[in-house]
DNA sequence: TTCTAAAATTGAGTCAATTCTGTTTTTATG
DNA sequence: CATAAAAACAGAATTGACTCAATTTTAGAA
């Protein structure tokens, strides 16, 4: 009987999350005290590190929450995709872009992608890669299913495109967080004048 | 006269830059405690934080000698590129590369990256902003030049295209430093591959 | 040379993440 | 239902970055 012993580790997962989501969104990642998150979740201390290997693999999860979200829904825009290459680009990273402050805060976005630098070998580091390297798959699959619709000629590389694409938009993404005043129609609008160039090249 | 009081606060942050130095590549980032490295530079504590806001800023005067002396290699290029739109770019981005682990390991260019992101607005979070934005104005002046000489159409977006450029390196390095096993001539190659895409959209 | 205000230095103290060890709870077995 | 091993928990102790009030040093005026 794997029973209770598994409900109440489930149980206290959940509540370690919702109190850590709450806190960071409240008093921002620094702000929000172990201490403090703990009593919220009605776990001690030494519990939370049981679960998680340090505070930023709480931050992690969450996180993690955010971006599977964000492929799904990317998803649909590579099953059918505007039938123009500039929107269809457009469109999937539209998606990327505006729901990514909806679970978290610029701040929570900073301490994340600086985690995942800092400790790339941890678990949320490696997760962070795995979904990084998700969302150029994604692009990627755009571009595949762009050239067999016809609308990116056939000759292109098309797996250096994505990287490409999508690493001019993450880079753009990471310097768009660290601007508390920086505005997402600005950087949309900035992204679509950096890909016009590709599109232009690899229209047929 | 300027002289003792001015003498002895050049010495103090030059002991206290070398002393970090030292340390930060015999034991990493983390690894080197203010502690040790206030007893290396012969000075207190308290000295180390008058000198720098906090052990961040530390390893940011350490990534400006660096940065420069790469944008002051990259200046001879941008004079006199190749002749040819291709090598222009892999030359420039080859000094960008091949310098960058002259000084700093790639756990120095990790914790410095993760320190930038995660306090965009201390002095060196905006010191390194400023850093990437001279690296992307060199780009964007090899691009200039590049057009000037008839070599890349006048027609193309220039600003656009040396921040497309420049992101995608960035990404690539960033990507390159969390990876210990990842090689420099790999990364160049992958580079290559990218830019060729662009290199046959720009081209006149 | 002597003296004083300003500048700089010092290191013990604070604070919060993380570790560690003893205790409690759960499970499985007879 | 008793019990021993395994798993999970608790929170006091540790650790290391950073602060701050007291002390020392320097500059330069008298």
């Amino acid at each position: 009987m794997s029973g209770l012993r598994a409900r109440q580790k489930a149980d206290r997962h959940r509540r370690i999350i919702e109190a850590a989501t709450a806190l960071f969104r409240e008093s921002g990642y620094e702000g929000a005290k172990i201490e403090v998150i703990a009593a919220q979740a009605e776990v001690s201390i030494g519990t939370i590190y049981n679960y998680y290997q340090n505070k930023g693999d709480i931050l992690g999860a969450i996180v993690s929450l955010e971006v599977n979200e964000v492929l799904n829904a990317g998803r649909g825009v590579v099953a059918r995709p505007p039938a123009n290459v500039g929107d269809a680009l457009d469109t999937l990273i539209g998606i990327y872009i505006e729901h990514s402050l909806h679970y978290l805060s610029k701040e929570m976005w900073r301490q994340a992608m600086a985690i995942s630098t800092q400790l790339p070998n941890s678990p949320f580091g490696q997760a962070y890669t795995a979904l990084d390297r998700s969302l150029t798959d994604q692009i990627r699959a755009l571009i595949a299913r762009l050239q067999a619709i016809g609308l990116v000629r056939e000759d292109i590389d098309g797996a250096a495109l994505g990287e490409l694409i999508f690493n001019n938009m993450n880079m753009m993404f990471i310097e768009f967080v660290k601007r508390d005043e920086a505005r997402i129609p600005e950087l949309r609008t900035a992204i679509r004048r950096q890909n016009r160039i590709l599109v232009a090249a690899i229209g047929v």
